[in-house]
DNA sequence: GGTTTTTGATCGAACGTTCGATCAAATTTT
DNA sequence: AAAATTTGATCGAACGTTCGATCAAAAACC
């Protein structure tokens, strides 16, 4: 006995994410959502309270996904420096399965009512991290620098490159992620 | 005698920037930026010609405007290193001093209405420094890595930190500024 | 006085949301 | 086991409001 409620929600979130990718948070509206998944208007509201309740369970509900690919396989007593390869290599991999996910999340994380409803901010999607570069500070692998900044010379450069990649700008061939990992623990390393 | 047009404008963009900062690409209308403008809504379409003609106008005047800043004072004949620093000093205090244009910028960049009309994808907006890396690459100062990482490796961090500023969560002091310039260098030199 | 600029009135379409009706499935009562 | 009731889920129609856009008239400018 499958939850019914589960899969009607999971319908309404993909329609939404395929929308909001292909014309954007100014031009999507409840009625196009509708139609996108197939079902009356007034059905969404079954399931969520307005508009902006939708969008932002469904940016939680990225997040949530997100965090969980990116951490699959890593594990507290593993080195340091596995651990850092595992997680960018899982980053690396989710951008590259979930092109629409990654590109939503990116156009939520800039506009203002993600920015206002939640006060979990940019970096905040990498938040999960800092134990782990906690802890590569602590064993003098790392630069002793501000933990934001070395998750950010590190980790940001494969939210660009995987815009570039989704343009097809660039190639995120398994050489050239290795080649990046490299190049993000050279940035950061003591 | 200040050209009229350019001042009004100049007021249409300004209420634009600043209510769409405060409510974002998903809840702004003519109707809202003429209230903010103190005109009527019929006024801009004198202007403009549509209100995706005035975002995507918006857009490439924010661009310019960034663009003229970030590399002021840096000439073709300067050493690479003396111009790599230079831009990133310049474009830290483009962030500081114009932070509502360059939050609304990140809104622009990832908003599908601009990914579409504009082939000026992403990294897109530091294309213009593709001659300095040339030349760093040339004279063996860089990594012989693809440009697009180079940039990315080095500029990008400043984007990620620029945003944790305005959030408060980081201090754009000028101290941080060349620790931030150093770690870039740092990340790509060769 | 002719041109440029601004406006208020106005339009049909679309918006987010609510509502009452419906109906299949589950539950309770007989 | 059959009948009666409740529940969960869905829908189309309709609400008042706002949307983007147009246009003729007024105002400001030269």
């Amino acid at each position: 006995m499958k939850n019914k409620t589960d899969n009607k929600m999971e319908l309404i979130y993909q329609s939404t994410i395929e929308l909001l990718n292909e014309i954007g948070l100014s031009d999507i509206s409840m009625s196009k959502i509708a139609k996108r998944a197939s079902i009356s208007s007034s059905s969404i509201y079954f399931y969520f309270e307005s508009k902006e309740d939708l969008l932002i369970k469904l940016y939680f509900n990225l997040k949530d996904q997100m965090h969980l690919l990116m951490f699959k396989g890593v594990t507290e007593d593993m080195p340091v420096k596995d651990g850092f390869e595992k997680i960018l290599r899982n980053y690396s991999n989710y951008i590259i399965n979930n092109q629409a996910n990654f590109l939503l999340m990116e156009q939520f994380l800039d506009a203002p009512f993600i920015r206002n409803n939640c006060n979990d901010h940019n970096g905040g999607v990498f938040k999960p991290l800092y134990p782990l570069f906690e802890k590569g500070v602590r064993e003098g692998l790392f630069k002793d620098s501000e933990r934001n900044l070395l998750i950010t010379y590190s980790c940001l450069p494969f939210v660009q490159i995987g815009k570039e990649y989704i343009n097809g700008e660039y190639d995120l061939s398994s050489a050239n992620i290795e080649k990046m990992i490299q190049m993000s623990w050279n940035a950061i390393k003591a």
